[in-house]
DNA sequence: ATTATTATTCTACATTTGTAGAACAAGGAA
DNA sequence: TTCCTTGTTCTACAAATGTAGAATAATAAT
């Protein structure tokens, strides 16, 4: 199961926030917000989904997120390069280093932090 | 604009094949395969959203991408990038090296086209 | 007690997406 | 010439998505 578009700018929000109120959520929006029908919607959808969940706090609902933002990033990211990279992470690592705007000190951070992940697995 | 998941889909074939006719590309689709009908809809509507074109060869048409798969792919991975990381490609590229199962031998090979990139720009 | 705030559920509706039948056409095979 | 293959356009329809009004309720503030 995947989040649509719009539920998917909400969970970011959520995830944001860790925990929220309705409100809370609506705040976060730009100008011009959306109804909090709008958002009550979205947000019953994602709990059908299984991305959030609730807890009654008082009177009001304090939802909060089921998956974790790393955790469904990196699916995401596997069905792209599922999708693109035949299944490679190398390959996409390889379009990833040449083709994105790093500057010369993240590339460096990005070769240390690799470098890490190799002394790690000792 | 942006492709739905069903013409990304056919777009992938259509980049596989670079130019096709309608037949091959049903061709590459697993069975069950679609009806030629759903093929000639989802061409047309990636036709109006200025992803393909074609030329007429002969009676038939002949069906190529407009964007090429690198590019399509980046810009995909720069929402990505935008929604989940801040706008922070270093970011991302922190979370990848952490998240990602890549071996030890891709992580050197990693390393060594950083080093490219690195020197590419002197 | 009255009202404002915050929220929920139901219902609704336009748009997009996935899928394909019906009708029609033209070149190639027999 | 008749039919098969390949293709196009039109139309259709169910499901998913984006968005929100109406009705209703409970708590907080005055």
């Amino acid at each position: 199961m995947k989040l649509s578009g719009a539920e998917e700018e909400l969970m970011n929000y959520l995830w944001e926030l860790k925990k929220a109120y309705l409100k809370d959520l609506l705040e976060k929006y730009p100008e011009p917000k959306p109804a909090m029908t709008t958002i009550s919607t979205l947000l019953k959808r994602m709990q059908d989904k299984n991305f959030v969940d609730y807890q009654t706090e008082g009177k009001a609902r304090l939802y909060f997120p089921l998956i974790s933002k790393e955790n469904y990033f990196a699916k995401h990211l596997q069905g792209l390069i599922k999708n693109f990279f035949n299944d490679s992470p190398a390959q996409f690592a390889s379009f990833f280093a040449r083709q994105t705007d790093l500057s010369d000190s993240q590339l460096e951070d990005l070769k240390s932090m690799i470098d890490d992940q190799l002394n790690r697995k000792k």
